[in-house]
DNA sequence: CAAATATGATAGTAATACTATTATCTTTGC
DNA sequence: GCAAAGATAATAGTATTACTATCATATTTG
């Protein structure tokens, strides 16, 4: 997947100016990231950031409408890409027992190394999401932005792989659940083993242990 | 378990002055909880609440550092509370599958009622950490505030059901990443079947059908 | 009843999350 | 090649937030 000139779309709804289509835009978003990482989510404010890439925040202003909303813009695209390499996946596979196999490693496993098809960074971002991605959605205003759309890629993810949850096994019940479960589980038990890991049972940060445990959760849960 | 005068303990690390040794912090917490219903952890703030109970916000400032540390402490109330709650439910019973099935009762189920032995609505605290609790450690501070013992009551709750776990099935290998999946899923599923349905597979708001689920899931799981 | 403690009333501050305005700089369309 | 459009910079301003500080007045307690 190396150097593939792919395109990671992201809804419009999601910002003022396409930040994807000038050279401020990629500034701004690429940086916000690390900025995110380094501070924080609550700490990070566009100002601090117009002062990383020496512009004021009234610039930045002009792509999105707030911080929260640049929150939903990386998550969408972290989950646009995650779509990407699912479908990449589980191309010319056949069992489905193989195409969840395939899907779950995508879910679950930890980005090692940058695709380098963008100016975004995907091992900080995933580790942005991992950190804040929660907070996309736990506000107030869920209903409403989620009738706006900002959630589609999310929900259109955990419902590809629940389709392949029936494929292996028809008559389960709860594909949705199980599936949401395991993505946000995952998740949570990387950020546990590295500040939490009494809630845990991986000893170092390895990761492979999440992978192995949720899969066979999913496939003792299914059958 | 109605009208029984137990107490609720949570760490006075979390507070300045014991907001249940007099009136007003009483009054601050309880009308905490249902401000932050209300308005949602973000816009919640203790100038609000000051007006809500008629006090100035600096005599809030004398019970907690911060509306963060309030968070904290009544997450520790919760977590008490549902420890409480475990030990209670399995009294007398001697099946470890009784008991985890039990146990698990008690993690899942949705709060019905308010077992009115303190000035605490625990219905509404029940949304609360639901809708909120995340924010307590999805936080920049994370590994100070563990190192603090913030998050004791927690580890100890998933510890304990992870010990029964083990007495059902001794040589299963994650009992800890079992529960804290369990626990965070089941509170995670109730707020998108609110909020978010295209994620789970939940009919109205049956909320039976989460603990079915995740009942099915750990036992299937640790077999 | 004095001393200690708790609360109220009020003021102040740096930072946050924006909005607004005007000037300059860069494209692009003809 | 140049004017018009659009983007960015520079700067200022605002209400709110998350506190801290001070002092007066209650209330409790030893």
């Amino acid at each position: 997947m190396k150097n593939l000139q792919i395109h990671i779309d992201v809804s419009s709804k999601t910002y003022l100016k396409d930040p994807n289509a000038s050279e401020l835009g990629r500034m701004i978003v690429s940086n916000s990231i690390e900025l995110i990482d380094e501070l924080g989510f609550e700490a990070f404010t566009f100002k601090k950031l117009g002062n990383k890439i020496g512009s004021p925040e009234s610039s930045i202003y002009r792509y999105f409408e707030s911080k929260h909303m640049l929150l939903i813009y990386l998550t969408y695209w972290h989950w646009s890409l995650i779509e990407y390499k699912l479908v990449f996946a589980i191309t010319n596979l056949k069992s489905p027992k193989e195409k969840l196999t395939k899907a779950l490693e995508v879910l679950i496993e930890s980005v090692k190394e940058d695709s380098l098809f963008s100016h975004i960074n995907e091992i900080v971002l995933n580790r942005v999401i991992m950190n804040e991605g929660v907070k996309t959605y736990h506000i107030k205003e869920v209903d409403e932005e989620n009738a706006k759309g900002y959630f589609e890629i999310y929900k259109r993810v955990v419902h590809r792989v629940s389709e392949m949850v029936l494929e292996v096994s028809p008559t389960f019940e709860f594909p949705h659940m199980l599936i949401s479960t395991i993505i946000e589980g995952a998740m949570q038990q990387k950020y546990y083993a590295e500040h939490l890991p009494d809630l845990t049972d991986i000893k170092q940060d390895s990761h492979d242990t999440i992978l192995e445990f949720y899969s066979q959760l999913v496939f003792k849960t299914i059958k």
